[in-house]
DNA sequence: ACAGTAGCGGAATGAGCATTCCGCTCTTGC
DNA sequence: GCAAGAGCGGAATGCTCATTCCGCTACTGT
């Protein structure tokens, strides 16, 4: 079940087991991922360790807690969704594109699955997610700002409207499944600069 | 620490004993209200049962589960929404006055005590709480319809988009407190019927 | 080939909680 | 005033986990 053969070799023997402990880091970060997704956040320790093909042991060995582990998962999200920001940021489109398209990729996946809008609620206030999202949050500013000198974004689009309409097209979605589309749509068009419109997803434009 | 006082006499017994269960049965409920309310759904009922001055025991004799108690604490407040519609309905104004002014107070209720939005997903599947919500949407059906016939709301908007709106509600405020203002507002504009406008809340409008 | 040990799997432990059970008290009916 | 019993409070029970602990296996270095 486990892959001894690829543990501690005569050679480096700290690069292997650097690597070898991040290979099983990501194994156990997979399977917790699905586990949770399909069976909700309470799913118990020992079955993460099961659909890893562990023992708790092992689980415990990597993340401390269940709340670290939680928070690990978090972490990952966030940072590919920073990745995704970079990424539109550099892009060839103009940004109001690449903004808005990286909020439908980032909404489906919420939709897709789940858990992560939840467990962010739990473990919000653990160090190592509070710095994840600050960096997330950094990347996004960003994207915003060079969205807005494009002209195309509203000029008091903030960070928090972003996350606002997250937690909204999740809600929607508890609701009834699929109802994040329509959500979606309307925030984005809340969003866009044109016109002279009405309100902004947040009136707090002196947050982040 | 209880009221025996009132229990039983000789006088019509059934009809003492009934208003005497419907009193401790309030109390219970508010108990339960104000526990859950401060200290999140997992409250243990014993916490629940001392809030209210009773043993467990006499908190399962009313209530045969938590998940019942939850249960009738959501219809409670499903019951007051209908009849919410239905003052609204019968109220003075003009129908879309009377709609966003039923919204405003429903919402500024789930924000200052945001149990019932987490109780209603966990207990959306109990018969009595599919009851209440049925007859509860029956209510803010007709009320959705007369302002329509007034003119004042969106052809297209259905009992779907208001529940969205809650969810939305209470989304934004438990990202950021106060959020749920700015969300409820944008809401209320995206219902309006005027002007050509772009899209609703929501397209189900296959929904009561 | 052998002693030493890192790392593993999963049994054992402990805590928290919903729910059940029971002895006790206060009220009733005579 | 007394026996019967309704309804009460809260101790006891049983179960579900998170987390800890430990004997075992497989690899290392000699």
């Amino acid at each position: 079940m486990s892959i001894p053969l690829l543990q501690r070799t005569k050679v480096a023997e700290d690069c292997w087991s650097a690597l070898d402990a991040h290979e099983k880091r990501a194994r156990l970060l997979r399977a917790a991922g699905d586990v949770f997704a399909r069976e909700g956040l309470q799913a118990p320790m020992p079955a993460v360790a099961a659909a890893a093909g562990a023992g708790v042991g092992s689980v415990y060995r990597q993340f401390p807690s269940k709340r670290d582990l939680l928070a690990a998962l978090v972490v990952e999200r966030l940072q590919e969704t920073e990745r995704g920001a970079e990424a539109a940021l550099a892009g060839e489109h103009d940004r109001w594109s690449a903004l808005t398209g990286l909020l439908w990729m980032l909404a489906e996946r919420q939709a897709s699955d789940d858990v992560l809008g939840e467990a962010m609620a739990t473990v919000s206030e653990h160090p190592a997610v509070a710095e994840a999202l600050n960096e997330t949050l950094v990347s996004l500013q960003r994207l915003l700002a060079a969205a807005r000198s494009e002209g195309a974004l509203r000029a008091d689009a903030t960070t928090l409207d972003l996350r606002l309409l997250f937690a909204a097209t999740r809600a929607a979605n508890q609701l009834q499944a699929g109802a994040w589309r329509r959500m979606l749509e309307l925030g984005i068009d809340a969003l866009r600069a044109p016109q002279p419109g009405r309100g902004a997803v947040s009136d707090a434009s002196t947050h982040v």
